[in-house]
DNA sequence: TAGTGGTCTAGACCACACA
DNA sequence: GTGTGGTCTAGACCACTAC
């Protein structure tokens, strides 16, 4: 098969431009990591194989599984294969940590205690939010993080209904609700705002902080499928939490050898 | 020339493994850029040019402009060339964004209050967080933002001496001590932390912030050439200011067609 | 030894922009 | 037209891993 024939036969009958063949085979693959049909560690087709199973050259099927592995899909080892990223790499992408995570690396002890948990009508800020028609019924969470048996966050968080169907049937004593929502369904795509704010009673109670203590506040609203399908507050007292984050640009040599693990703002730290 | 000879002529006589062709090329175009040899919008040089100059087949020259594209470094357009990104779209790679473009972006009008401008000894703290030795000078300025004549931020910077030597002379009205620096030289990499905090007198008066109102705080430190060349604390009203962001994860279509343009959470807004 | 990813080549066709 | 980037191919050599 020439070139010429490699593009004609792939798609010059088509009417608008298509995509190219990389974009496709990604988006392939992609779909079936999200689906589920490949799992976290899974093996992923060698570009060998995909160049047998798709037609294209070994060039093309390398740029899809190399521009994956940018992208956090997928990790390669030179001489063993292309598996599908772990969970804990991938969520980096769109989590603010987890906060049982971030608690564990720093090398202390997570636990959580649920005020609330049920499903209820909606209020019309938090519908419009999620979407939803005012007053139908959502799920709620309502919790207390504890790092060493401080309290360092209130977590406030409302999920739609049919994302989540046995959301109500969950413990969130050991799997937070960040973390469970992240099994459902990668989340596809996140939104933060940061505030600062005093805290109300309850919250400030819950937290056990001092009457002059500002909150920092964190909401996050999750989509899958371009659909909102979650929506929390996070709140965390200003004496005993910061949001932190390093940021070095891409193809640069590295220039920290002291501090190896550099993370982007994205993966909020700390 | 066979490939095996591209591979032999090329690095098989050097003693470590050698850094690929395209990396060797994206480095030195970064390093063009970074010495002001090639200015924003300035032309870089074609692939085709690249394969004459350097020797390299046209998918190694196309990979390497490629990744500086992805990377941000530098704007292709088919049909035209390959141009140096606009120092704005790179510093969004460093900048929390620079606050009087925010603004403007609002479609408000900014002006900044400059209180001190001065050299002075340092602190031990922030001696500390520049990499300097106690006591010696760095340069200091002390400003209040306004957005339509409102306070939103005040910026405590520190500068080392020798980074900027004409920092001192310089106005800082319009242009923004950020803006300044990204002048001088690219930043290579930058370091946020967000706080929650009750402001002092001082801060709160500035601000004209209500006597219970809490401060978004956030510090950045930010590196050239692997040393660190700025330490600001930038102060802002609980009440009048929030950090926000999105977070999309690549290589996925577009699934939010009416808010067109979406930013990373590295790009703060707002 | 066979399979994997990492890189590279020397061509090719295409759509597009600009004169 | 000419030059540009965008894509694709069908090979190749290499280092590495696993058996």
């Amino acid at each position: 098969m020439t070139a010429a024939n490699a593009q004609g036969c792939g798609y010059s009958h088509m009417t608008s431009t298509p995509k190219p063949r990389y974009q496709q085979l990604k988006e392939q693959i992609i779909s079936r990591i999200s689906s589920g049909d490949l799992r976290p560690l899974d093996r992923v087709p060698s570009e060998h194989e995909l160049v047998g199973s798709t037609g294209v050259s070994r060039m093309t099927a390398n740029r899809a599984l190399r521009e994956l592995t940018d992208e956090g899909y997928v990790e390669r080892v030179a001489g063993v294969g292309t598996f599908v990223a772990d969970l804990k790499a991938a969520s980096h992408l769109l989590e603010v940590r987890n906060i049982a995570d971030e608690i564990q690396m720093r090398g202390h002890e997570h636990r959580a205690s649920v005020i609330d948990l049920e499903s209820r009508p909606v209020a019309p800020d938090i519908a419009d939010l999620l979407h939803v028609s005012a007053g139908s019924r959502v799920n709620h969470v309502f919790l207390v993080h504890f790092e060493n048996d401080i309290p360092i966050q209130v977590e406030d968080r409302y999920v739609t209904i049919d994302f989540a169907n046995d959301f109500l049937d969950q413990n969130f004593q050991n799997v937070t609700p960040s973390a469970y929502l992240s099994l459902i369904a990668p989340l596809q795509e996140a939104e933060h705002v940061v505030r600062a704010k005093m805290p109300g009673a309850r919250i400030r109670r819950l937290l056990k902080m001092r009457a002059k203590e500002p909150c920092l506040v964190v909401t996050r609203r999750t989509w899958v499928s371009a659909r909102p399908v979650s929506f929390a507050r996070l709140f965390h007292p200003g004496s005993r939490f910061e949001l932190a984050g390093r940021y070095r640009p891409p193809g640069i040599a590295n220039s920290h050898p002291q501090d190896s693990n550099i993370v982007e703002l994205r993966n909020f730290d700390r």
